[in-house]
Formats: structure tokens, sequence, C-alpha cells
DNA sequence: TATATTGGTGCACAAATGTGCAATACCAGG
DNA sequence: CCTGGTATTGCACATTTGTGCACCAATATA
């Protein structure tokens, strides 16, 4: 897919927004009226710009815009678009552009505080115990720190691992529930992503 | 909420349907083609009625049509409204109005195939070893028949439950997936209301 | 029969909306 | 300096769209 200028993705963005504001698309002069500008004509030389990159869709009638780009599909009244983090790239932030795999819909039941969030794809059976199963997708909201007893996401060694996090006494740890693997004693570099709050499982 | 006139559901209707084709609401005169009538002021009455009756909402401007009431709510692009079951009323097939408690949001990657959906409040910790616990919403394609291992919603005796099917050489049972419960090879009347295909936790 | 409710037709009109053209401004690269 | 790409303006114009009115038709109800 071509590149877009950042006018253009300026335009993409206020498109996407006005409809989860209102539910319906935008028309030119609605655009035009956000950026400032008095040029309908303006609008739609990006708007034509846009379809023929083939990011957005419209047909003939007033307000039939349609985003096409997964990136900047609104998030509709009952789902958030969260990103999903594929395999992590050695020495980036978990929720660098360069580890979003794609973006995912997410009931908004499941992400009521603010924050961020990520989803991730269960690896392993490490956490069976706690109900979550290789290949489950966990959301996950962006943390440095998290609470005992807390399942997390902890980067160690640029490995991505989910794991109960356990704080008494001694040095915190992270604890698999699951009893044939050990507990998780971090010796260098590790650190908390984020909390899992919730969990989507898809039988086949 | 006031009562509508048939006429009316129909054209909720078929302002949902159009949204979900065109993910942009309907003119008048676009619903007025489809109901293959000619006059444009007959939906507007229509329209009028439904906003006073709090089905639906409109602004000023052209295409702004946005409906309120939950059950007409449009399947978004991403996701699809299916019916959470509530307590069961004897008697009553699990899908009847009566006992929809309400309408939550799924995101269509657990629902690929076509057929009836709903959703379900886990009750009770007979399925952890399946992942399944108390509390989590599980996503069930409407069947009355399963095969062999299948996790399926049954209807034993007026009540609901959820439980792995196991049809081998003898008779049919239902096998909990926690060793504290026994398996169940029910009695009398029992069916099977669906399979188990999806599963969302919302951990606090 | 009279009357209210619901649904539809045809016409008119103003505002919203998309489209098109010519001209200007800005900026980076040669 | 010139040139090409990007962005904006102002104006004009045809359609789409919503709104309003007078009137008709079918049906149920008093």
């Amino acid at each position: 897919m071509k590149n877009i200028t950042p006018r253009q993705e300026e335009i993409l963005q206020i498109i996407a927004t006005y409809i989860e504001e209102k539910s319906y698309p935008p028309s030119y002069q609605d655009i035009a009226d956000r950026l400032k500008i008095k040029s309908k004509y303006a609008i739609m030389k990006h708007i034509t710009a846009l379809v023929s990159k083939g990011y957005l869709e419209k047909d003939a009638s007033a307000r039939s815009l349609r985003i096409i780009h997964p990136d900047f599909i609104p998030a509709e009244a009952n789902e958030a678009q969260i990103p999903l983090i594929g395999r992590v790239a050695a020495g980036y932030p978990i929720l660098a552009g360069e580890n979003v795999e794609r973006y995912v819909p997410i009931p908004r039941a499941l992400i009521k505080a603010e924050g961020r969030y990520f989803a991730l794809k269960v690896q392993g059976d490490s956490m069976i115990d706690a109900g979550i199963f290789e290949d489950d997708l966990v959301v996950v909201k962006s943390s440095s720190s998290a609470l005992n007893k807390e399942i997390v996401v902890a980067l160690i060694e640029d490995e991505v691992t989910v794991k109960r996090l356990i704080v008494d006494a001694g040095q915190p740890y992270l604890k698999a529930e699951n009893p044939a693997y050990p507990d998780i004693y971090p010796q260098g570099g590790w650190s908390i992503q984020g909390k899992v709050v919730g969990l989507i499982r898809e039988l086949h």
C-alpha cells in the first residue's frame, strides 16, 4: 500500500474520529471545518488521493466514506482496536510499531479503565492452571508495575512471557501456573510490560 | 419504551441492514427505494415517530441516522451482537426472547461460520480443567447435536449446564472437566443446545 | 356513519453536498 | 532561479437530501 502525505494521514484520522463521535461519516465541509480551512475542494482532492491509494472507499452519495486501511478503522461504539503484538524485536519497546502485527477489535467491556492496551497470543502451557491456554489472546493493560499475584506480561532478555507476579518478603519473582514449570527469578534486565485484564479464546 | 408499528419496525430493520452493508446510514430516498414506495415524506413521518419513541436519533445533516434501541443496533464490521442468556425460564427454548438478558458485542473472529449464536455466563467451576472458569462468558453456536469431546451447552430438566460431551460405545454422557464433579448420565428429558466456540474472560 | 390512526402520493423549495475549474501559495530539490 | 509536488482559495453548478403542505386510501373503532 502506497505512502500517504502527513496531511492525508491527518484527514484519515479526522474521518475516523468523526465516525467514532457521530457514528456516521463526515461531509467534506465537516472535514474542512475541523482542519480550519475553507475549501471543500482541497478536501476532495485529498479524499480522491486516499481512495486511489486504497486507504478509503467512497460511493457517489453524500457522507459515503468508508475507511479501508486497518490502522485507521474507527473504534466502533462497542469495541476498541488494540495492537496485537507479534514477534518482539530485540531492543524495541513492546508497543513499538515494529512489533505490531495487526490491530484486533476487542469488546469495550474488557477495557474499562483509561490507558494503553495491547493484545498478545499466548505461547506455551505455563499458565493453564490460571485458565490461560496456548493460542489464547490475552488483553493487556500497559503498565510498568503490578501488584502481588496479578498476572503480568514481562519482558525478560527480549523474551515476552505471561506469568503471575509474586511480591512477598524477598525478591519479586514470576510464577508459572503449571507445576511443570519452575518459578522465574529474573537475573539481568527485565521489566513488567502490563497486566492481563482479559482473555479471548477461540475454540475450533 | 413505547411500542412501534410493524411498518416502523420494518424501517428500523432496513436502516440496520443498510448500515451493515454500506457502513453509513441511508437517506430517506434509499429507505423508500427498499420499501418500494415513492414517498420520502412517508419515510420522514416514520423516522420522526421512531425518534420521538426513542428508537432512533438523528441530526440535522444528511444521512445522520443513529439507531438507539439495542435490539436493532447493526452488527458492525468487526463485531456481532448476540443475545446473552440469563435465567432460563422453564419450558421456553433457550433462545426465546424471554431468556435474553441483553445483547453483547462479540468479535467476529469468534463466529466465523453461519448460524445462530448466543452467550452464556458460566456458573460454577466444573470446567476449570478446560480453562473455563466461573463468570467467564462462553460464546455458543446454536446446535442440537455435537461431536464426541466437544464442549456443549445442555439443558437438563430446565437447568443449563456447560460440559464436555462424550459419545463412545455406550450411552452419551456429559463430563465435567474437574475431578471433583461426577459424570452426568442424563435421565429424563435433556437436549444439546449448542457448542461452545469461544470464550471471553474479564479479569479484575 | 363518523372518526381517528396509519401509511402513501405528488409537488415545491431551501439547504447540504459533491464536483469542477482557474488561480495562488508554499516548499524542497536541481 | 526554476520546477514539480502538495495544499489552499473562491466561485459556480448540478444533485442529493431533508422538510413541508395538501390530499388520498385503507383499516379499525366508536
